[in-house]
Order: C-alpha cells, then sequence, then structure tokens
DNA sequence: CAATTTCTTAACTGATGAGTTAAGGTTTGC
DNA sequence: GCAAACCTTAACTCATCAGTTAAGAAATTG
C-alpha cells in the first residue's frame, strides 16, 4: 500500500504545515508585511528548514496561492431534487457560507491587494474560483431552461445576474469592513430578495414560484439562520 | 482676496503634491512595499522636507485615505429630464465610468488589501464613497416609485439591485485582472443586461419600459461606446 | 547499532528602509 | 538688501529582513 517511506511522509506532511502556515502569515499581513521568520514559527519550523522546501519568499507565496485553488469547493454539483426554488434557495446558501467565509475572504483580500504586482495571480484564481462555479450555475440553469422553467438568452448572463443579486451586497460589504460582517439575517435578507427579483425576472411561472420561495423562506427560517459558519 | 500668504500658498501646494505622490505609490506597492524616499521623488521634494509635513509613514497613508474621500463624485444628482430610463441608463455609464477608471480601482485594492491592519480605513471608503451613492441611487429610485413608475418594498435593496445587475460582474473582474480590464462592449453588455432585468422586476410597465430601453440602446451604440475613459 | 540524512540552533551577511542630523543654499517678508 | 524661515543634499543611525553558513542533535534506514 504505502509505497511511500517515512522521510517523504514527512516532507510531504512538512510542506502541508508550511503551506498552511503561509496561507495564513501572508493573508494576515500581506505580501511584503510577512516575514520568512514568521512563516517559520507558524510553520514550527526552522528558517533553514523552510528554504529547504522553497528557495524563495516569492516561490512560497506563488506555491500557496496555486495550492489554495483545489480547495474551491463544487457547488451547483448536488441539486437537491425537491424542485428548481428549492435547488436555488439550498444554492444560494451554499455559497453564501463558503463566499462569506472569514479564510476565504482574507485569501481574497491578500489576490487583490497584490494582482497589480503578480498580475497572473488574479487570472488564476478568477479561472479556478468564481469560473468554475459560474459555469455550474450556467449548467444548472440551462437545465431549467430546457425543462421550460427558466426563460432567457444568455445563460452566462443570467448566472451573473444570479450571483450579483444574491451575494454581490452581502461579499462587498464583507469585504471592506472585516470586522463588521453581514449577519445571517442580513444575508437572509439579501438572499431572499435575490432570489425573487431572479424568478420575477427569468422564470416562466414566476406567481407560483415565489409562492413557492415565500413557503420555502418562511418554512426555514431557523435551520439556516441559527446555523454557525464554523462546521 | 488673497488672505494666504505666499509660504502658505506654498505649504498647501505642496502638501496636495505629496498627498498626491503618496496615492500614487501606495497605490502602486501597497502599505507595505510604499517607502517613503518613493514618494520623495514622486512629489518632488526630498524626504526632510516630506517629514516636515507629515510626522510618519503612517500618519501619511491615513491623511492620503481621508484626502481621497473627497474626490467621490457624486452621481445621481443630474437626472437627464428625458424619463426614466433614459436617466437609469446614464446613470449607469456615468457610474460605470466612475467605477472601472484605473485610479479608483487601485486605491480600492489598497484599501481591501490593507483593510484588517487598518480597520477604518475599510469602513470610512465605504461610508464615503459607495454608502452615499447608494443613498443617491434609493433617493431617485424612490421618487420613481411615488410617481408610480416603480414598484417595490425596500428601496434599499432596490438600489443594491440595480447595482449588483449592472456592475458587480464588470467590477470583479477589473478589480481581479488589472491587465485585462472588461472592454466597453462588455461593460455595455452587462449595463444592458442589467438594465433590461431592473425593469423587468420593478417597473410598473415593464413592456413599455423595455421597449424604450431597446430604442435607447440600438440608438446609441457609437456615442457612448467609442467614448474613451480619459477624460 | 552504525552510517547517513535531515533537522535545529544561533549567529552572520548584505541590503533596504524609517526617520534624523548638520551644512550650506534659496526664498520670502519686510 | 538683509535676516528669518524654509529648503536640499548627503550622509548617518538603527532596526528589520531575505537568505546563508557551520556545528551539533535527532531521526531514519539498512
Amino acid at each position: 500500500m504505502t509505497a511511500l517511506s517515512r522521510r517523504q511522509q514527512n516532507r510531504i506532511e512538512r510542506e502541508r504545515r508550511v503551506l498552511d502556515a503561509a496561507l495564513k502569515v501572508f493573508a494576515e499581513a500581506g505580501y511584503s508585511g510577512t516575514t520568512m521568520d514568521a512563516v517559520a514559527i507558524e510553520s514550527g519550523l526552522s528558517k533553514p528548514t523552510l528554504y529547504q522546501y522553497f528557495e524563495s519568499k516569492e516561490a512560497l507565496f506563488s506555491a500557496m496561492l496555486h495550492g489554495e485553488r483545489d480547495q474551491m469547493l463544487e457547488f451547483f454539483q448536488h441539486p437537491s431534487g425537491k424542485g428548481m426554488v428549492a435547488d436555488l434557495h439550498g444554492f444560494a446558501w451554499d455559497y453564501a457560507d463558503a463566499v462569506l467565509r472569514p479564510d476565504l475572504l482574507s485569501l481574497a483580500r491578500l489576490i487583490i491587494g497584490e494582482v497589480q504586482r503578480f498580475p497572473e495571480i488574479g487570472r488564476a484564481y478568477q479561472q479556478s474560483g468564481p469560473d468554475r462555479l459560474l459555469s455550474g450555475i450556467m449548467d444548472y440553469l440551462s437545465g431549467r431552461r430546457a425543462a421550460g422553467e427558466l426563460d432567457f438568452d444568455d445563460a452566462e448572463l443570467a448566472a451573473q445576474d444570479l450571483w450579483g443579486l444574491i451575494l454581490s451586497a452581502p461579499r462587498t460589504q464583507a469585504l471592506y469592513m472585516p470586522d463588521a460582517p453581514p449577519s445571517r439575517a442580513e444575508i437572509a435578507r439579501y438572499v431572499n430578495n435575490g432570489l425573487r427579483v431572479f424568478l420575477k425576472a427569468y422564470s416562466t411561472r414566476p406567481k407560483d414560484d415565489l409562492a413557492t420561495l415565500e413557503a420555502l423562506i418562511s418554512a426555514q427560517p431557523l435551520k439556516r439562520a441559527l446555523q454557525q459558519v464554523e462546521p
């Protein structure tokens, strides 16, 4: 089974520790504000050992960002099977929980703050996270159009609209005010309103779907609203 | 008239030069990446003189950000008088032109990147820029509701929706990819689609207003599309 | 257990950057 | 025109930080 020697396992585990430490420190202090000593201490290794794993600060920064790509989860992959409105409602909350997670917000701030000095990281992040997510939304919406439940010309625009309606406001707030993130109640306000507007503009049966949505909203106020962010 | 001595005028003009230089350098390099020597050179002053105007790097940073607040223009103040659809169309483009300006994007990236270390700057920026703009939109939309042209319960949510539909996608793209900003054609695609969805969801006469919008779009493809960003 | 590899400690180098100081030059006020 | 205020130049201090080096301690392998 384990074709890896103890030495190789150690190496892999320590590299993981270094990357985790790097994410934490870089996200807190930015690129220029981060010291390699701080990364070494955070990872529990010594500085010379750190340099055996990554040959420079820039190499570590780049490796850390590339490692983070894979962490972006696959949303919009598991429709609930309880109908389009329930699917959209579930997706909206899954997405909100992810996109407003403090660690992912810190990563986003880091990337935005450094993108002018490292232009490739912005493109890489966009392609690995938001773009993949957007195409997941597009696929789902196209399926609902084929089933006659939605009506639109351009799936990409429809997907962008859904995202913008539901999460642009709370995410902007969270990005600019890390010490006053939107409460669950505020998020619910944006999410529910966003879904209403989306259905009103895109549903082929807006009246029915809006009624379904209102039923869903009043049925689940506690299950979602009291759920904490930390799993 | 001029109650100011030559010395006082000089002082004011040089302080202005320092703040402009600081904005440029901080926006390019971030807080930690900026050197006071670079600010001195950019402003054309010597370093000791620079320290006579601002006692530390942090004081300069803070003064620069506070100075920038006043630059946020007052949009949504001058309706065209050609009807709601034309107003919204005009506002959308004015706003797009402002919010996608490279210098304002750089400033936004700087603030987002440093907000964890300087939490007050995020709040200050939000209040001086986006919040004021949002209340301008709210006032306008409330006026149209009073005139029977729009229908909504919550003016704040309606204003957030308008903003999110029109500009969240191109602004996100511009934030993350400074070297590939959205073209005028892409912006037009988002703006026009956003206005369509907004009118479909909020207008009391969606059919008429959508027809007006389509007429407007096909009437002005060149005037707007070829306009450059630099005034 | 013995040889090898890999780690840690601790001190070091060289560069850079915040903030200062002193000597002379220029501008301004009167 | 002359004195005071202000500026520049240039060099300096002190702290920090990326990256290195050498010695010995600990783990790994056979």
